[in-house]
DNA sequence: AACGAAAGTGACGCATGCGTCATCTTTTGC
DNA sequence: GCAAAAGATGACGCATGCGTCACTTTCGTT
């Protein structure tokens, strides 16, 4: 017989992938509390049973861990927010299902929304990019083929986007300030908000 | 004839405050383009002809300037923000007056709008405040003013002011993006929006 | 088992920031 | 004008972070 724990691979390769998760796992926390700026590579290195140098061996550098941090998340809460928009097919159901599918990303992965919160300022002006990395752009993009389609007034899209990522941000703040947190609550709040809202931008495009 | 220009005071005190203002002024263009975390005093002190001594004859840290810099620019808008509001009679009036003082403040003062959104989160972390000071509890308490006196639905007036927080500042963002920054559009977009937010609200909490 | 490659380690040299304080400069009161 | 007080100055000692690299340990291969 060989080895005992065989789950996958060499143990090469489990080592490299359980360090690379090791350390984004501190930098989280770390870009969490201290914020991006204050936080130094040995911060996030002393939440770890790494060396130093071992850090070098994975990222170059403080801003590349953020970025890998950053990819994780918008890669996933990207999908899943635009599928469950795409699924809707009325106003309604077009805010609603987002705002759910993002407040649902939320409540799962605090964590990484605390770097989020914690940083916006800061992603901001390193990416050039909103709070949630692309999702404003995916949002305008995704209103502009709602009004194209007939779902929704025609208004201002880029304007909506914002106004509905920075509403949608602080009322999921809110939301995980309770525990466990009202996704239903917080969903069917902004949703009245913001489809009330559409209504009277439409009333006034006329 | 004595010196000329003896605006007011002894040399002594000018000096003083002149200083104490130069301090400040670097550290808003500090803390805007590197935020605060990543900043120094260093930093602060290289953007003046001062030496580092002097510095800590006016502050005793990093984190003191800042405070002092927020309560500069909370005390000023608070104040015109909650006047406008109180002096609106109906639910649109309050939204429009609100923002458009808001709106207003940031147009004239880019410089300190640009410390807000890049530390957002690292002023909330500090003082435990949300972004703009004491802003959304002002609110808060406004919008169960309004409610109370029959000018608001009833509505959660916490989720509202958040909302409202939220959007308001990333609508500010978007029209502080315009040179001139266009004011009266900013305002009539995020006015109809919460106008029409709120009658929806009201609807279904009947 | 034994060897070579890959990865881990942490001390090192360098750079920079911190807050202080002995010293110099300017202002004030007389 | 002059002495004393207030304030400005910047070099200093200390602390900490950075990225590297010579060395050690671990893993995979034969």
């Amino acid at each position: 017989m060989s080895t005992v724990p065989n789950t996958s691979a060499g143990k090469r390769e489990r080592t490299k992938a359980a360090n690379r998760q090791a350390i984004l796992d501190a930098a989280t926390d770390v870009f969490a509390e201290l914020g991006y700026g204050a936080a130094t590579v040995r911060d996030i290195v002393r939440r770890t049973d790494l060396a130093t140098g071992t850090f070098y061996n994975y990222f170059p550098d403080k801003e590349s861990v953020l970025r890998a941090l950053l990819d994780e998340v918008t890669g996933e809460v990207r999908v899943r927010v635009r599928a469950a928009r795409l699924r809707g097919e009325s106003a309604e159901e077009f805010i609603a299902n987002g705002f759910r599918a993002y407040y649902e990303f939320l409540a799962e992965d605090r964590r990484l929304f605390s770097v989020l919160q914690r940083n916006a300022g800061t992603i901001r002006a390193m990416f050039d990019e909103p709070v949630l990395g692309a999702g404003t752009d995916d949002l305008a993009e995704d209103i502009r083929t709602g009004i194209a389609a007939g779902h929704l007034p025609e208004v201002d899209a880029d304007a909506l986007a914002v106004a509905m990522m920075g509403a949608g941000f602080e009322v999921g703040v809110r939301m995980l300030q309770g525990d466990p947190p009202d996704v239903d609550a917080a969903v069917e709040f902004i949703s009245a908000l913001f489809i009330g809202g559409l209504q009277e931008l439409g009333r006034r495009a006329d």
